[in-house]
DNA sequence: TTTAAATGGTACTATAATAGTCCCATATTA
DNA sequence: TAATATGGGACTATTATAGTACCATTTAAA
């Protein structure tokens, strides 16, 4: 549940592969075949990200993208946000809000608390934390990039414990 | 984005409303005309939260439903994950993840660590925080239960600025 | 100047998830 | 026995998403 749609996940996964060099253009072909997604849906996400301002793209041949910041100023919540759009956990918290009860609904402003709370905890995590292992361990291999098999949604159990 | 199912939007208007009786008894019939909810669907969110032991349902004549504890005590995270079950951004955090790549991706651990950051935002609103405004206010109106008109979301602005 | 390589944008289709509804079984009380 | 209520499952319609394809535009090199 509350689940985020294939299209981010390849977005972490690109913006993270693309940290890896900052200093390179890759053009989608490339980055296609890096993380093992089809080209026109990688396109489809690559030109969000950088309608976002999150991705530069040069046109032309030797054209691509590249990050437009350092990957320790992109958090995760931004990338959510350039791919599928405003972050809002109720229709009435978000700006095109049309509830007739709007005024007197006394949940709504505690929606958006809810919705703060929830971005400032993908605020602060940053594409440079994505690259790293969450504890310091021996990664002899080279890191890995590909997305999840499936749609994505916040992972706790019917109990509320948290799985993993 | 990160939306949440109508349903679940329904189940925290029904669940606040119980929380201003806790030791009467509601039917679904109830429910259905305090909320403005159609009743089979009422019906449907109802039987969700009471299989995730939120509620205490009786059957038979003088039947109904109940919180089963203190609004003190029950999360906004618990009830988003009786209605949707899971909560799992991304698929590969969940427990039923047939990712192949699982334990090359440098990503993974990651996304475990972003679901428990917003889990716990969810965790830490109750019940008893969605019934009282979020400063306080000269509230001389009644509380006013709706739910949302469409569906839900997580909300910010293309900036990654907080809407509302 | 021409060609090739790249992004930009739009529109379309198929699939999947959700919402919503209905029916019948079961339990309880009067 | 009848009325009121929940429990459970199946079904349909709608919506959102994913995915694809096409063509325009830009840039660099031959």
């Amino acid at each position: 549940m509350l689940r985020m749609g294939k299209l981010t996940d390849y977005g972490i996964v690109l913006m993270s592969y693309l940290a890896q060099k900052t200093d390179v253009q890759h053009s989608a072909h490339a980055l296609a075949d890096a993380v093992q997604v089809p080209l026109p849906t990688v396109k489809k996400v690559l030109k969000a990200l950088s309608q976002a301002s999150l991705l530069i793209s040069e046109r032309g041949a030797h054209g691509g993208y590249s990050l437009q910041r350092s990957p320790k100023k992109i958090s995760v919540a931004e990338i959510i946000t350039a791919i599928e759009g405003p972050i809002a956990l109720t229709e009435c918290v978000g700006s095109e809000s049309h509830c007739d009860q709007e005024n007197h609904c006394s949940i709504q402003t505690n929606w958006t608390r809810i919705n703060n709370a929830v971005f400032h905890a993908l605020d602060e995590v940053k594409l440079s934390d994505m690259l790293v292992p969450q504890v310091a361990s021996e990664s002899v291999s080279p890191i890995h990039f590909y997305p999840s098999t499936n749609a994505m949604a916040l992972v706790t159990t019917k109990d509320g414990e948290i799985n993993g």
